[in-house]
DNA sequence: ATGAAAGCGCTAACAG
DNA sequence: CTGTTAGCGCTTTCAT
């Protein structure tokens, strides 16, 4: 009942390869024919299917977006939400499709990449973490689909990836605050689980030993991303010293430090927090934070993904986005 | 290259359609036969092409997701996330797929959908809010494509859609304070071109007027969705008389309420905001707030749309999804 | 530059 | 219960 290229080929009085070539914009149809075609294409209303043209091309000019269900801060965090929007914006424009699942654990986003890649839906994958020894990547890396991480992995060969500069990042904050004067620096970080934390982590270590500053183990602790943990760690470090500034690498660690603080009422500890959510603005004092660009994040993941997909055979294979200190009253 | 239905029917000694009413679980096939035919598949690590079986089938298991680009609250607001898990989670159950969009405004939602439609890739589409005068709306319904509203529609007549029950919701947050002897309440709503915010209005009032208290039109405010609209129609609201209570139909209007109220120190006065965002818990003071159940909201759409595409003829056509207000320091 | 025909991988009458 | 056959709508050699 659906009109097809069938029906074009009829009234343009042509056969149905032409007009499949014409869709396609083959060169060697003449302008006439072309013209013939595009009228009757718009008088009976024609629109290709999508499906059949898939079947037909192997290819499917769909991504599969790899969302976890896991992370706690999946709803105080937009990072996630910027990120769909950078990717839409750059897939719209190649005329690409973005399919999205969310799993439990890294066993269930394994099936589902297995499953979008095996059932044909999607030309290429996306993967909005980077864990350590993360299988999604080995497993994609086996079998050799096309894939994009958004964040560095461990080998970075022949991958493609998009991310902040981590150490670079976390080196300026740590470097902003010694020239304002601080040189007690704590550091509370995530877990060494991610990618992100440790290369954070390294930034903070070269900046202090770049000012020859040593480094006091002391100052230094672990925490999950929650306050509470944010808060507890703040605690032991209090409990050993009194540092003059305390650089994080998430938010909501830095949030509890900062009630950690309040209770010891002193106003001249610095505090830097990492992602920028919008709660940061919230915070009494405003908290001090990185921003890290989630939406362009996931437009150059799109982009080198979708280029790659292209066959642009000199393509890039990473980029490197920037990151923003946004200072508020937490570093004043 | 890959392995197809043929290559299975050749191990197994059967033909293809018999592999292929395997597939789709055909109960007219002897335990026998699919035993060798299962067989067959893991042997050769075999799965069905999904684009192949949805031309065959002229559907694709598949809906499309039309988010707004416009929210400004987007990032804010962890609504859509919540929204597109809930629909994730009923949707996977059944063996859908999800692919979202982006669109910048009405037109270009309108434009997306057709194009979805037209190109065949989905079975059903998921709107994300129901406006007045609704084009999405109109446009699906005139077409008779499958699709579901978040958001109750104007007019509902063989439309699915789901909502919360605001008018009610609205109501009892009024009758709780009435009941806490608030008898002053003033109401800051968004916009009216939102079905939500009069429907909320209209809850408003009932519950006023239900206990004998006269309505004021100068404690009746319109705002857009920021803190800085809330904050400006709070002032105006003051200039004339000071309520003892006020209710809004969303936070980020309720924390520019909160503000004007810190201005004229006034602890007396009651605050209630809608969506209870993650942002309202770090207000001063803590906001109370109606949670939405947005993922509920996401889940019963793609319930909803699934089983009227699955043709389950006596399927129910709209579901409502319960409120809760969360109280906090600022109904103290 | 254009047409004929085979095929992408699966499904669904129809026949037996 | 199972096989044969003809598509689903489009693309792509291979001719001409």
């Amino acid at each position: 009942m659906s009109i097809t290229i069938k029906d074009v080929a009829r009234l343009a009085e042509v056969s149905p390869s032409t007009v499949s070539r014409v869709i396609a914009d083959n060169p060697k149809i003449s302008n006439q024919t072309k013209e013939k075609v595009y009228e009757a294409m718009k008088e009976l209303n024609y629109y290709p299917n999508a499906i059949a043209r898939s079947l037909a091309n192997k290819a499917t000019k769909t991504l599969g977006l790899i969302l976890p269900n896991t992370a706690e801060d999946l709803f105080v965090n937009p990072f996630f939400i910027q990120v769909m929007r950078g990717i839409s914006l750059y897939a719209q424009k190649k005329g690409y499709y973005i399919m999205y699942t969310y799993s439990n654990n890294e066993e269930e986003e394994v099936d589902f990449i297995r499953n979008f890649i095996n059932s044909k839906w999607v030309d290429g994958i996306i993967l909005t973490t980077a864990r350590k020894n993360d299988k999604c990547i080995s497993f994609l890396n086996e079998i050799k689909h096309p894939f994009v991480v958004i964040g560095k992995p461990e080998k970075t060969d022949g991958i493609l990836w998009v991310d902040n500069d981590n150490f670079h990042a976390m080196y300026s904050v740590v470097n902003y605050l010694i020239h304002k004067g601080k040189r007690k620096i704590a550091f509370i970080g995530g877990s060494r689980d991610f990618n992100v934390s440790i290369n954070r982590f390294n930034g903070y270590k070269s900046a202090l030993e770049n000012c020859g500053i040593n480094i006091d183990e002391n100052l230094i602790e672990e925490a999950d991303f929650t306050e509470i943990s944010g808060y507890e760690a703040m605690k032991k470090i209090f409990n050993y010293s009194t540092p003059t500034a305390v650089v994080t690498t998430d938010d909501l660690i830095a949030f509890g430090v900062l009630k950690a603080i309040e209770e010891v009422s002193n106003e001249n500890i610095s505090v830097v927090g990492f992602n920028n959510i919008p709660l940061s603005a919230y915070q009494t004092p405003t908290l001090s934070s990185v921003d890290i660009n989630a939406e362009k994040l996931g437009y150059f993941a799109a982009k080198l993904l979708i280029d790659k997909l292209g066959n642009k055979k000199d393509s890039i294979n990473s980029y490197i986005v920037e990151t923003n200190l946004i200072e508020r009253e937490s570093t004043n």
